[in-house]
RNA sequence: GCCCGGGUGGUGGAAUUGGUAGACACGCGGGAUUCAAAAUCCCGUUCUCGCGAGAGAGUGAGGGUUCAAGUCCCUCCCCGGGCACCA
């Protein structure tokens, strides 16, 4: 009899004691990662490990096929659930993590996975999430991570405000408590930055996903190509930008819809007639909840603006202007055109308030193969739209349906592409045509132009809750105040008048800043000294401390030099030149400078940069080049590529020159624009500082009033600003749970790594993830999250790879035997523990394998597991019972199937765990495990290969037995077998004979035989005499190794 | 409504490029073993008709392409998941 308990805990011991999964030292690797889990208090049940069981088959075989594979687990116990737990249970979110993770970890290590504990990681641990704050001042710094004050999702319940991604309908995804919005100071992420990228890398080509998680992804970033324009406002000076996907209906406008939130009713004021009743009408939408909004969307409401006219810029037509809560504040311009006759809301909403509908696209009808086939989803379209005046019925008949509605005005095609009529000029064009034309019309008018809007928005990122990691931000009423300085450089030949140093100063200095710019002295012969003391001097005269620095080309070295010295607060480095180049650098513009301006140039760029210096002096850095400047070659820009990558932010501008006075002002743009990220006041804490830790607090229920609950301690949120020194505040909002989880899997690289979030090199070899395993409820949220954050830090150099997770297999759910989901709820949970002590690991691992296909939900089966364990029973009795023989070539006792059957069996198993189908995996093995016990004498060398394709699914019983045969060493030392391709193939097939396309006998045949032989045969059968006798043959087809068909007509008899 | 999956025995599910539908397992029926039960082993198990050989039907429904369709095409129904007033 097998004892698993006895063979399962032995065999657990030894391999961690020899640690013999920690083999890192192979030529190829392999990253399999599983979703960490989220530590409960309700502990494991058998649905969790299914996943882990998979990658840890997977890891096994790769491991035997001669990888170094990294297999880690890690525990993700931040946030709302830790919290609410231990609100409940009136214990501290640290205590009941850490007792949590005591259960999982017991609970996990039973089922003998190939985790390396060495590499656990925990995303409460300070050390770790030192990291996860670091990262998120990267992203301060770039601006990718600001604050906001628009309204956000807020869950009354949790208090706390959530991201797009937390809602489920409307409602909070933890507790199911409606959602509202309101209006609050929140950290928020710029994902939106992302967003094309984040789409475009979800390419089958580039990722090896599921189609249904690639598509939530697409969906859920829900990119729309559109036309963005102006619909001026009669007798005003003020127009509304409305986004549209179907321009092509432009002529089909009968009205306009402002939101509720448009900036319009205010600029506008008592213009409008009946502001107040527009005013009561914005006031109770703002009072609707998200989920009334979505509930009541069958009932469109909305109030029109009196004595306002839009103007259709393609017809001049005037059309009155409404505002109404169905057009969405906070997507495209927050303003539609509303073409009802082709648009279903537009249509309800015109239907309701007797507005004008016009028809302007009809269906191109050489597109229907038959007119019936538009038609039956015409009608079916207009029935979900009750439509009752006329007769369904008769219409059905009438293919002139079209003009008929067209003359009552009610029809709607809703098709993208169509002809276009009533449409001026565009008329009689094709929908997609149009789209183009129209297009280029606005953009040439100045009127409009393309526009792509993305569904996807930012990510709200604080939460006002504990348990969470510390957002590491001081906020600072003093450096509020305090006028942020500007020092701006110019280059040779040029002045502090010239180029775009007017126009930014000027930006700059009507958002509050002060700017300093000065002229060189002899800017004809710059000298580098001469340059320097000059600005030292005047950063003396002018009190200059803490400031921002700009310079451009000859004044970008200057800056960088300056930096060395100077504390700045950042530095903007227009086309800088270089910094001791080689001579073949200068050589190239022997033909544009004469020999004295060469020198000069040289000259001035003839000295070293301490990098390091640079960086410990500078705040933020953004270098700007331009890739047309004949002066700063791509060999200068690397230069400040490779060594400030990963802490400048650096831009590479396609049409851009040199940047100097005779380019178009306008550039001045993105300069300014990298001023805009910095909120005076808002102070991040110093890299050196993380991590932040969070603070022991007494009472860490939610407050509910916008702060965390971090303010209530006073001497942890009064701190001294590390800018100016004085009194300051933290910010007492905290991450959200998916904070951690976003690039946890780089962390098990390089677990222990006190100096970086992971070693560079160590990252290049194991990035990125081999094979991802998880439940598809991660597909928009942590999915997309960590893709997010992975390229950011691609951005910044810390990674290497645009991607992290090659291969992604979503697991398929256990459901109770009941084929409700596993929940305390219903009683119905079953522990993992308990099958392991009835029936062992292997047992619970070789059944949620073999259940069915992987990603598939199915329900538990108490029966099913039994099954499998009555196989490894039948396995182990092999071993015992029959009789091993030692044998070469051929051995005459052995049955001559087995040879056969083993290859079949190696190339399945090997093939389908390539590609997660382990059920049919195991099926095979039970195939060969039955032929096997069949026979008396079985040959060893055979068994022992059987045992190494076992042992990823079932490896206690397999290294028993493998150890049982007298093997010294491991099982996981051996190597996984070949099979031999000719064995594979039968020699004798059952061919199929048909008469008719019906099999009406199959003969056993050699299975190379040709079709000559094979109807020889065939009509030798007295089964197929049967059936073409009396017949004409007309017909044969002959399939190679598989069937022959013979297809046989009755003949007919004709009398004469 | 839109976007992904999926629909095969009593059950979980197999089925390469279209080529013997139901592998493997569970359950069930029968038998062996046992004082008996459990466990184990053997036989049977898509449905209908038939003692049987065998015949017919059959992969959600209907239609089509083909010598041949679970597999490809069209229309429709149902189930699961995601999104949802996204212009």
């Amino acid at each position: 009899m097998y004892n698993h308990k006895k063979v399962e805990s032995k065999w657990q011991q030894k391999w961690e004691e020899s640690g013999v999964y920690k083999n890192y030292s192979k030529e190829k690797k392999f990253y399999a990662l599983d979703m960490f889990p989220y530590p409960s208090g309700a502990g494991l049940h058998v649905g969790h490990p299914k996943g882990y069981i998979a990658t840890d088959v997977y890891s096994r075989f790769m491991m035997l096929n001669g990888y170094s594979v990294l297999h880690p687990i890690g525990w993700d116990a931040f946030g709302l659930p830790a919290e609410n737990y231990a609100l409940e249970n009136k214990v501290h979110p640290r205590a009941a993590v850490e007792k949590n993770i005591a259960v999982f970890k017991k609970q996990l290590k039973k089922f003998g996975f190939t985790y390396d504990w060495d590499r656990e990681i925990n995303t409460t641990d300070p050390e770790y999430y030192k990291w996860t704050q670091w990262i998120f001042l990267k992203m301060f710094e770039r601006g990718l991570a600001y604050e906001s004050d628009k309204p956000i999702n807020w869950c009354p319940k949790c208090k706390t405000g959530l991201a797009n991604e937390d809602l489920e309908n409307g409602l909070c995804e933890r507790c199911g408590t409606k959602i509202e919005q309101k209006k609050m100071r929140q950290w928020v992420l710029k994902m939106t930055e992302y967003a094309d990228r984040l789409l475009y890398d979800l390419d089958k080509e580039k990722l090896d996903w599921e189609d249904s998680i690639l598509s939530q992804q697409k969906n859920w970033i829900g990119r729309s190509e559109g036309v963005e324009f102006e619909l001026k406002i009669k007798n005003y000076e003020l127009g509304i930008k409305v986004y549209t996907t179907r321009i092509d209906t432009v002529f089909g406008m009968t009205y306009a819809v402002v939101s509720p939130e448009h900036k319009l009713i205010d600029e506008l004021g008592d213009k409008i007639e009946n502001l107040g009743e527009v005013k009561k009408y914005i006031e109770n939408a703002n009072k609707k909840t998200e989920l009334e909004r979505t509930e009541l969307q069958k009932e469109k409401t909305g109030v029109e603006l009196k004595g306002i006219k839009a103007v259709n810029p393609f017809n001049n037509e005037e059309i009155p202007l409404f505002v109404a809560d169905y057009v969405l504040g906070y997507y495209g311009t927050g303003a539609v055109m509303a073409v009802p006759a082709h648009d279903e809301r537009d249509w309800e909403f015109a239907k309701k308030y007797n507005l004008s509908i016009k028809h302007v696209v009809e269906p191109d009808y050489n597109k229907f193969n038959t007119k019936d086939i538009f038609f039956s989803s015409a009608i079916k379209k207009r029935e979900s739209l009750n439509f009752k005046d006329s007769a369904i019925e008769t219409l059905k008949y009438q293919y002139s349906i079209v003009r008929k509605c067209q003359s009552t005005n009610v029809f709607c095609y809703i098709g993208k592409d169509g002809i276009l009529l009533n449409s001026g000029k565009y008329s009689g064009m094709t929908s997609e045509k149009a789209r183009e034309e129209m297009a280029k019309w606005l953009e040439k008018k100045g009127a409009g132009k393309k526009k792509v809007n993305y569904k996807m928005r930012d990510w709200v990122f604080s939460r006002q809750r504990y348990w969470g990691e510390p957002i590491p931000i001081i906020h600072c009423e003093k450096c509020a105040e305090k006028k942020e300085q500007v020092l701006i450089l110019h280059g040779w030949e040029d002045n502090s008048k010239a180029g775009f140093i007017p126009e930014l100063r000027k930006n700059l200095e009507s958002k509050g800043y002060e700017t300093f710019a000065f002229d060189a002295p002899n800017t004809d012969e710059p000298d580098f000294d001469e340059w320097f003391s000059f600005i030292e001097k005047k950063i003396k005269t002018h009190n200059l401390k803490g400031f921002h620095l700009v310079g451009h080309s000859m004044g970008g070295h200057l800056a960088l030099k300056l930096a060395e010295k100077y504390k700045l607060e950042s530095l903007t480095l227009v086309a800088p030149v270089g910094f001791q180049s080689p001579d073949e650098y200068f050589n190239q513009f022997s033909g544009e400078m004469d020999k004295k301006e060469l020198s000069i140039f040289k000259k001035f760029q003839d000295r070293k940069l301490n990098i390091k210096k640079v960086k410990d002096n500078t705040g933020k850095m953004y270098f700007v080049f331009g890739k047309k400047d004949p002066w700063i070659t791509s060999e200068i820009r690397n230069y400040y590529i490779d060594n400030f990558k990963e802490t400048a932010e650096i831009a590479v501008l396609e049409n851009y020159g040199h940047m100097s006075a005779d380019e178009n002002i306008k550039k001045v743009d993105f300069i300014e624009n990298l001023f805009k990220v910095s909120t005076p006041g808002v102070i991040p804490v110093p890299e050196k500082d993380l991590p932040l830790e969070l603070p022991e607090v007494e009472g860490y229920e939610p407050t509910g009033t916008g702060e965390g609950p971090l303010a209530k301690i006073t001497d942890w949120v009064n701190i001294k600003c590390p800018k100016c020194g004085g009194p300051a505040k933290r910010e007492t909002n905290t991450m959200p749970q998916w904070a951690g989880s976003s690039w946890y899997y780089l962390r098990y690289i390089d677990p222990k790594n006190k100096k970086e979030l992971v070693d560079k090199k160590e990252e290049k070899e194991w990035m990125p993830v081999d094979l991802y395993v998880g439940g598809a409820e991660h597909a928009t949220r942590h999915l997309l999250y960590a893709r997010f954050w992975h390229k950011f830090l691609y951005d910044i150099g810390a990674v290497s790879t645009k991607e992290p997770f090659k291969r992604l297999v979503h697991v398929g759910l256990i459901n109770a035997e009941d084929g409700r989901k596993m929940s305390k709820r219903w009683h119905n949970v079953i522990n993992p523990d308990d099958i392991i002590e009835a029936y062992g690991a292997d047992s619970i691992r070789l059944y949620e394998m073999f259940m069915g296909p992987f990603t598939q939900s199915i329900a538990w089966s108490a029966e099913g597991v039994k099954g499998v364990r009555r196989f490894l029973d039948k396995v182990w009795n092999l071993f015992e019972s029959k009789k091993f023989v030692e044998c070469g070539g051929s051995c005459q006792d052995v049955p001559k199937e087995i040879p056969p059957s083993l290859h079949k069996t190696i190339k399945k198993v090997t093939e389908d765990i390539s590609s997660m189908r382990f059920n049919t995996a195991i099926s095979q093995m039970m195939i060969f495990v039955n032929l096997v016990s069949a026979a008396d004498t079985v040959p060893r060398a055979a068994m022992e290969k059987f045992l190494i394709i076992l042992s990823p699914f079932a490896p206690h019983i397999a290294e028993e037995l493998w150890s049982k045969l007298g093997n010294k060493t491991g099982i996981l030392k051996e190597k996984w077998p070949e099979y031999n391709p000719a064995m594979v193939k039968d020699e004798i097939i059952n061919l199929v004979i048909q008469v008719n396309s019906k099999t009406r006998d199959t003969i056993e045949a050699p299975a190379d035989i040709n079709e000559e032989d094979a109807v020889k045969f065939a009509r030798e059968s007295e089964k197929i005499k049967k059936w073409i006798e009396g017949k004409e043959v007309v017909k044969i087809i002959f399939v190679k190794g598989r069937l022959l068909n013979i297809v046989a007509k009755q003949i007919i008899k004709t009398t004469i």
